[in-house]
DNA sequence: ACCGGCGCTCGTACGATGTACGACCATCGG
DNA sequence: CCGATGGTCGTACATCGTACGAGCGCCGGT
C-alpha cells in the first residue's frame, strides 16, 4: 500500500517478484478491459497484497491446517504457481501475513501515563492475536522483524519515552511485556484447542453434550480418586476450573497488572520518576 | 513404566494399542530367543514408551520437521505403520511426547519459601522445555492434560499450599508464571530460529560471517536513515540489540522478577501472610 | 508492421507426508 | 490340531510444497 521508503526488510528475507509495476498492470488490465480478454482463470491480475490479504481471510476463517498454497490460490482463482511469482516460498508468504497482522494493531493514544499506555497496548496486541486464532503454530518460528512489527516495536518503544525513559531496561521491560502477551495467546489457544478436540470426540462417538460432560467429569472423580493429586482435587472442589473460558480475560490482566506492577516499582528504582 | 494406576488421560484422547500384555511380549520374545528364530526387521518387540522415547530423540537432534512417522520408525528398525499400533495418530505421539517431556522436570525441593519456590519452578521449567527446541510449534496445539503435566501441576499448587495458600487466586497466579516462562521459551525460539535464517541465508549466498554482519549492519542504518523510527534508533545507538543472545537469561530472569513481586504483593493483600 | 524479450500464468511432475486397508505370521487357548 | 488374537508391515492414496518449463499477451525497437 505504497509505503514508500519504509518497505524495509531484513536481509535474509529474499522476495520474489515486484511490487513497482503494479501500475503497468493496471494498465494492461485497462487495456484487457477495453478489448475484452481477459487471462484464462482470473478477472484481474494478481498482486502480492492480494495474495496474502486472502491467506489472512483463509486461515482466519478455517485454521492454521487451511493455509495450503493450492487452497489459497483456488480462493483467488488462480493456478497454485501463480503465487510463487509474488512470494518465494511458503515460508515467506507466512512471513508476510504475520507482518501484516502486525498492521491491524489500532494505534492507540500514548497519554504519557506509562503504565496505563503499557497496559493498553498489551490488551490490544492481546485481542489482535486473538483474532487470529491461526498464529501460534508459526508464531513460533517466525521472527518479528517485518516493516509493520517494526512499527510496532518503535511504538512501543515510544510509550517509554513519553514517560522520560530510555535505555537497556527500557528494551528488557517491554519484551517482559509482550513475552507475557505471546504466552498468554499461546495458552488461551491451547485451550481453545482442547476445546476443539473434546466436541470433535463427542461428534465421532455421537454423544450428546451432557453425557461427555459426564465422561469428562468422570475423568476428574478418577483423578480425584487416585489420591495422588491432593491439591488439584481442593481446587476443583472449589470449583475452580482449570480451563475455565470465563474467566481468561480476568487471568490474563491479573499477570498482566502483577507484572505492571513490579516493572513500574523497578523502572522507577533506577530512573527515579520524570 | 508401570505408573499403575496414575495413567490417568483425559477422556478424548483415545489410545490405540495396549501396554498391559507387555509381559506377554516378554515371554514370547523369550521364546523367539530361545528357539533362534525374530520378527523380520526387528531385534526386540516395540512399545509405546520405546517409540515415545526415540521420538524425542529424534526431535531433539533434528528439530521439528524431523518429526515424521517414517523417520521415527526408520530409527526403530521398524516398519512405518507398525508404530500405528502403539499410537492412533501423529497426534497422539505428539501428545505423548509432550507429556513425557514433562516428566523430565526434576522435582525440586519446596522450601516454604512462596516466592523462591515459584521462581526455582519457573526457571526449571524454562530449561526443560529450552532443552528441546522443537516444542514450541506443537505446544501451541496441544493442551496439557496427560498424567505428567497434572502431576507436574499439582507439585506447583502444592508451592502455593506450603506457604499455607488455597483458592482462586492461586490458580490464576500459577497460571500467570507458567504462561510468561511459555511466551519466554517462545520468543527465545524465535530469535534462534532468527539466527539460523541468517546461518541458512549465509551459506545460501556463499558469504563469510562479516560480511553478513555488515549486510545486517547496513539493513539497520537504513532503517534507522529512514527517520520513522527515531525510538528504535536509539535504541540501537545505546548499543541494544533487540535479539541479544547473551542477556536472554537475565531478560527472562527480569521480566520473571517483576512478574513475581506483583503476584507476591497482591496475594498477600488478600491473604495476609501465613 | 513485425519481432524478440519480458512479465506473468499455470499444467505437469516429483518427492515428501499421514494413514486406511488388508495380507501375513507366530503364538496361545481350546 | 485349529481358530482367535496380537503384532508387523507393504501397498496405495490423498495432500502437501515446489522445480521446471511451456505458453501467453504486451512493449519497445527496428
Amino acid at each position: 500500500m505504497a509505503d514508500d521508503d519504509e518497505d524495509l526488510w531484513p536481509p535474509f528475507y529474499l522476495s520474489g517478484g515486484q511490487s513497482a509495476q503494479e501500475q503497468r498492470v493496471q494498465h494492461r488490465m485497462q487495456h484487457l478491459r477495453d478489448h475484452g480478454k481477459r487471462p484464462p482463470g482470473r478477472a484481474s491480475s494478481l498482486s502480492r497484497d492480494e495474495i496474502v490479504r486472502t491467506a489472512l481471510a483463509v486461515a482466519d476463517a478455517e485454521g492454521p491446517h487451511a493455509i495450503s498454497m493450492r487452497r489459497i490460490a483456488r480462493e483467488l482463482n488462480a493456478g497454485t504457481m501463480s503465487l510463487y511469482w509474488y512470494v518465494s516460498s511458503k515460508e515467506e508468504l507466512l512471513d508476510l501475513m504475520l507482518d501484516a497482522m502486525y498492521g491491524e494493531l489500532t494505534e492507540t493514544e500514548i497519554t504519557g501515563d506509562l503504565r496505563a499506555d503499557l497496559r493498553t497496548m498489551a490488551v490490544s496486541q492481546r485481542a489482535m492475536l486473538r483474532r487470529h486464532r491461526w498464529v501460534m503454530p508459526f508464531m513460533a518460528g517466525r521472527p518479528p522483524m517485518g516493516p509493520k512489527s517494526l512499527r510496532n516495536i518503535e511504538r512501543a518503544l515510544g510509550i517509554f519515552a513519553a514517560a522520560n525513559l530510555t535505555g537497556e531496561a527500557v528494551m528488557t521491560a517491554l519484551m517482559a511485556v509482550l513475552t507475557y502477551v505471546l504466552g498468554a495467546v499461546g495458552r488461551e489457544q491451547q485451550e481453545e484447542r482442547s476445546q476443539q478436540d473434546q466436541e470433535r470426540a463427542q461428534q465421532r462417538l455421537g454423544l450428546s453434550e451432557d453425557e461427555m460432560h459426564n465422561i469428562y467429569w468422570e475423568f476428574l472423580q478418577q483423578v480425584m480418586a487416585s489420591g495422588h493429586y491432593p491439591n488439584f482435587t481442593e481446587m476443583i472442589k472449589l470449583g475452580v476450573d482449570p480451563d475455565a473460558r470465563e474467566t481468561m480475560d480476568e487471568r490474563f490482566e491479573f499477570g498482566l497488572d502483577c507484572l505492571l506492577d513490579g516493572i513500574m516499582a523497578r523502572l522507577h528504582r533506577s530512573a527515579p520518576a520524570q
